[in-house]
DNA sequence: GTCTATATTAAGATAGAC
DNA sequence: GTCTATCTTAATATAGAC
């Protein structure tokens, strides 16, 4: 990684930018480049595999994004509600307020490899699990804990779509400020 | 449209298979072709504007199956849990127990064209319009109805989501189960 | 109305200079 | 590590026979 432009870190999040915006199949060697600044030549030298290990680099990166903006604020001191609070503060900034789509909806569509259908899977499975803990500490029993964290991912995912679809950022911001009451009221 | 192989109806449903299944950057001529049986050259006799035009047939489509199976039934006769039922029913098998994706989701990523986001904003409108009338005919206010219409449709889109990283129906049906209560408790 | 054949552009991918 | 140049395949789109 000596003399490059990009750290892979950086690389990796703009190309996050680019699959969640047109797709696995939308996004095009042509467009990452143009995204990342550099000639396909030296995408494939930082990623052999092509278009394929640069989908798994992205959804590392939000794997990575996930951990750092949610499971690890859940775990943090202060009130189940503050630490909620500061999720969904990071929520909407990742989301851009509501307009920008989420990269498990978008990169989910037939087209990419069964990797990175494993690597998004995986990425939703351990966001789930972090919001069923902390609905478990609020005091909600293990299985109606697990369905509130699936209803308010659910909430988010559904309402970007609306918000797509609708051109309006409102049912998403909606479904953000019920996330508090949905992980923690009995 | 004499001696057609299929009518104008049924292409329309073939090509809207194609979409919600690869999105609108995802899906060539050539998967139009092998999902109608249709060369491509046939294809484009019959709608000359090319892939854009066939996207818009497939939303054209949907829309006269949201009219069909969720618009027209919610305003029969019979008490309005009957026919949200009814309603429900018809959206399972239109989803594949949440096997399917949402072409709403899927054909909103950008790569198609305004006409096509317009058309999918209208679709999504209607469908709000209709579930918000009958929880309006059960008793809830306006202003709530609206938002419970589109709690209901964003519960959909998002279990749809989850359904399909997760390869598990589960949240679909759920998401389906509670919508009676969803569009008739006050 | 549908077909085969073909033109044209863009996609994914590699070779080799610097 | 990145670049220009190029190859190969697949995409959109059209011409003309039947």
């Amino acid at each position: 990684m000596a003399n490059a432009k990009l750290n892979d870190a950086e690389l990796a999040g703009r190309a996050l930018e680019t699959f969640r915006t047109y797709g696995f199949e939308g996004t095009s060697l042509n467009r990452l480049a143009e995204a990342t600044g550099l000639e396909k030549a030296s995408l494939y030298y930082r990623f052999p595999g092509g278009k394929d290990e640069i989908a798994m680099a992205a959804a590392a990166h939000v794997a990575a994004w996930f951990e750092r903006n949610i499971f690890i604020p859940l775990e943090a001191g202060g009130s189940p509600e503050r630490r909620i609070r500061s999720v969904v503060h990071n929520l909407r900034e990742f989301y851009g307020d509501g307009t920008k789509p989420c990269v498990l909806d978008t990169l989910s569509l037939r087209g990419g490899s069964s990797h990175l259908s494993n690597a998004l899977r995986s990425a939703l499975e351990q966001w789930l699990s972090a919001f069923a803990a902390v609905a478990v500490e609020c005091g909600l029993r293990p299985d109606k804990a697990k369905l509130r964290a699936e209803q308010a991912i659910g909430n988010i995912e559904g309402s970007l779509v609306l918000a797509r679809v609708l051109g309006d950022s409102k049912p998403f911001l909606r479904s953000l400020a019920e996330l508090g009451s949905l992980l923690r009221q009995p």
